[in-house]
DNA sequence: CATGCAAGGTTCCATATACAAGTTGGAGGT
DNA sequence: ACCTCCAACTTGTATATGGAACCTTGCATG
């Protein structure tokens, strides 16, 4: 004989003190990030719930509703509710990593080193990361091609106490926001995102005219409290833009 | 004798067919977005709510709560609801009402209209706002001037089924974002950001020179299922840039 | 004067109930 | 075979009610 009860959830926990909404969302969110349930897996309908957990279901409703919201799950109205597909971008933009992006795209991505060296640290760096004038800081440049088409300068400085062995990387294997971000997540950061003609350097690096535009990204960013990098991001206007949407 | 019902708040409007605890949402959000309550002002609590718009006092909860998690107010228990101090860079960038930021950095905003009509949609511009090709959309261009200097030239289209009342509004007061948001609740943003060169119209109005390069801010913004709006924003490079931290 | 306590306001949680609105699937007719 | 319509299930909204937890304030008591 079938039990009414599905054991797809245990009882819910007595001695936590979360409220009850909250005990149900945990139960759910803990089927989803185990994987016990894919993605466009079912979620019990509230009804189901309120038999299986023995809650209200303005309760059940609350917590799907909130689930909702966080994006773990989609609800639509006479269906159901499924679990979500995993939601991608990377916060809002920018902290992509350039070389997933173009190979999310299809396209080969390859990274042309121009130069990698230490440098000491005049007013302005030391400022920016937040370091004593006069450290070492390492420096790179990096030219990133998609399909052998320049798309991104990237002119990075790097703090030197927190990524001491940054230029030992070999950065056509691994770009440098991937191991920076995995030798010191990410707390914090900060970025401007303007429009700027091209130095001549620089548009002889991009190939691009003198009078083509370009999205200029400069970003810093901040690992437990101590700054980073301080990057500067160029992208020809006519090959590049920056998306996003939440 | 004083009137119980305190004149705050205008009655809710029948016609809207959005659901009641949003229209309480809208009421509120105006209030904060149009500076009318400025930050940390006290929001009238829920049991005050029941009073002056005659819903439930769940639906108020409900209302109150949302602002909340959207941080539009912060509540405490046994205190009350205040309305938020402006949160830096709301979620990535870019929803932000230039107004506002004008405002924080203590400058002044002035709203030139530049075209105000409702028009017939193409199959682009109907693509772009998912409704009937030939349907009627409302169009407006505004320049956004910061102390007399040209910074935004808005182009935006909007669905007038979502909003048919949109080109009543005084524009000088009350920016079309903050309308927008005001009756239709922003759900899904999709943004795109690019450098680009001005078109000579563009030109003229932002009074910058032909090869001025130029941020271009493209965006779609959905509430509950239904497009919106659809709407260019062009800020010339010399005058503005796009911050955002986290 | 200081301490404590009670009252009243506030948010927070939970439940029961009702109806509306959208989807699906099947029964039954043509 | 096909269509129509309805029943059942789902989410969405709105209300009424009750209690708990928390804060402030003012007053009574020591």
């Amino acid at each position: 004989m079938p039990s009414v009860i599905d054991h797809d959830f245990t009882t819910l926990d007595e001695r936590s003190d979360l409220p009850l909404y909250e005990m149900v969302k945990a139960q759910i969110k803990l089927k989803v990030e185990t994987g016990e349930w894919p993605t466009n897996h079912r979620v019990p309908s509230e009804n189901r719930i309120v038999e299986m957990l023995g809650v209200s279901r303005m309760t059940a409703n609350r917590a799907l509703r909130e689930l909702a919201t966080e994006g773990v799950i989609t609800r639509v109205q006479g269906r159901g509710s499924f679990v979500a597909p995993k939601k991608r971008s990377a916060g809002s933009m920018g902290v992509r990593n350039i070389a997933e992006e173009i190979g999310e795209r299809g396209l080969s991505h390859h990274a042309n080193i121009i130069l990698t060296q230490t440098e000491i640290s005049g007013p302005d760096l030391a400022g920016a990361l937040e370091v004593e004038v006069g450290s070492a800081v390492h420096h790179s440049i990096i030219l990133h091609e998609e399909d052998h088409v320049p798309i991104q300068l990237e002119d990075r400085f790097v703090n030197a106490e927190v990524a001491p062995d940054y230029l030992k990387q070999d950065f056509s294997r691994i770009t440098p926001n991937a191991y920076l971000t995995s030798i010191a997540p990410i707390s914090r950061t900060e970025q401007y995102i303007e429009a700027v003609l091209p130095q001549p350097w620089e548009c002889k690096l991009l190939a691009i005219a003198r009078s083509e535009p370009c999205l200029l990204v400069r970003r810093r960013t901040w690992s437990s409290g101590r700054a980073v990098t301080s990057v500067r991001l160029l992208y020809p206007g006519s090959r590049y833009r920056l998306q996003s949407s939440e």
